[in-house]
DNA sequence: TAATATTTAATCTCGTGCGATTGATTGTAG
DNA sequence: CTACAATCAATCGCACGAGATTAAATATTA
């Protein structure tokens, strides 16, 4: 007896195992970023201005996909820290400016180990993480050019 | 000169494009769900609740890998939808057991066509989507052994 | 220039998610 | 049998994340 294919099934979703995984992922980090004081929307926030040194809201927002919802409150979060200094743009008002702080680049140091820890963690093999890596952004190429914005 | 590669680059993570991949597929999902009154994660919920009719929390938690923290108050929202209901065990008044409505088996019908036209959106190629599932469930199951819990 | 449209960060509401705790129930060991 | 441990769902606090709206500033157009 053939068993027909059931889309419904989880066991059958692609975006099932992609939503868990990212979830575990981040639990993963959890015990590394606690050291640092840090979530990991924080932490990866952290990383566009170790970058970047300065950039607007918007610009923030366009590296992470994330807008000023969610961005507004942890950038004050971050702020309290110390890690960030937010300020208006003097040429255009509307902007505001986000900038590395010195205890902010300092913390950089100490965030050094975190990826080749998590990486342990993981345990992916390189070809595997190298294609997961392309597909992943193929899908968001795809859906973010369909939902603009981006 | 060659450039020294940063792990602590984002476009060097392998967890963000996997973060933000999960977030853009349930932006994805959004319209369809919409139409069955549903959020993403009440979606998965009734995939599992379609298939096993009855369950107890934990168990859902455990095909979601979810806790009673977000399944609680989530399911006491399907059932004021009317797609499931909740009742105590008699044999473990501990357990709550959920199980699926008729109404709830209804909305199956309606949730039918969601697979393929989300599967439209993302647009992922066959082989690729069999090798980004058989990795996201490798590296589940690398993480979920670890923590344990699942 | 004056009215209108656009852009931007901020705010509000709702629904997750997680860690930690609570309280009730059941299982277990002395 | 009784103290103790384990197991549940539920609750609480906090931090996202998205959609919708607001208010201010700037750009565009009539």
């Amino acid at each position: 007896m053939a068993v027909p294919f059931d889309p419904l099934k989880l066991e059958n979703q692609i975006c099932f195992p992609l939503y868990a995984c990212a979830k575990e992922i981040v639990k993963a980090y959890k015990p590394y970023l606690d050291e640092l004081d840090l979530t990991y929307t924080q932490y990866i926030t952290m990383m566009v201005m170790w970058e970047h040194k300065e950039l607007r809201v918007k610009e923030v927002g366009k590296y992470l996909y994330l807008d000023s919802s969610t961005l507004t409150p942890l950038l004050k979060r971050l702020e309290e820290k110390g890690y960030v200094a937010r300020r208006r743009s003097t040429e255009d008002e509307r902007d505001l400016i986000v900038s590395i702080t010195d205890a902010g680049t300092a913390l950089r140091e100490k965030a050094r180990t975190v990826p080749a820890r998590l990486a342990a963690c993981v345990e992916l093999e390189p070809q595997k993480a190298a294609e997961l890596y392309q597909t992943l952004y193929q899908i968001i190429g795809t859906l973010t050019k369909k939902q603009g914005k981006f």
